[in-house]
DNA sequence: GAGACTTGTGGGCGTACGTCCACAAGTAGT
DNA sequence: ACTACTTGTGGACGTACGCCCACAAGTCTC
């Protein structure tokens, strides 16, 4: 499945998890995380720290694939701007 | 590509990086981080933020997927016992 | 209704993240 | 040699993460 933002992967956590019947405590155990951190984390919070998360998929059977987005759009200055542009939202 | 560990996506990142042309400083500029965040992460650091990850990618043109990982063995006491054993060990 | 389980939330606490500033070493390019 | 750029580190500082304990509301079974 495709991740655009923080909140597809904390859905998408939660789905799987559902799936193999795990409450948040049992995730939690499993990746050795608090079940505070599991419920966090499926609510999107992005300042999770990324080793955690990366346990958290393990525990799941969940993995990542890297790909490259080939933006159909013209040349550089145009991902400038736009990446200009929502920086510094944190 | 596929992303086992933490490492690889930071030698991914580089890569990409490098064929982009961007320096560090460039590269945390676009993502709105510091360049000593960038060059942490690069380094491998586990503890840094998911969201900053995320803008990162963003900034190289880069995207995640979510995969299921059928392991090929058995039922899930297997998995429980290997999950343990490397359980905590941030 | 009592008990067990799950999920969401809050406070307190220790620790470390992320930023900024600064410096050293390396690589060119002139 | 000198300058410019890049990368790796270090320290200081403010902030917030992650953990633990605790509680409330919800569901379900007995």
């Amino acid at each position: 499945m495709k991740i655009n933002s923080i909140s597809d992967v904390a859905a998408s956590v939660r789905g799987r998890r559902r799936d193999l019947g795990l409450s948040q405590a049992d995730l939690a155990f499993r990746a050795g995380v608090s079940r505070e951190w599991v419920n966090s984390f499926e609510a999107g919070k992005a300042t999770v720290e990324f080793g955690l998360v990366f346990r958290l998929l393990d525990a799941l059977g969940l993995g990542l694939d890297l790909v490259k987005l080939d933006a159909t759009a013209g040349t550089a200055s145009v991902d400038l701007d736009a990446l200009l542009e929502e920086q510094r939202d944190r």
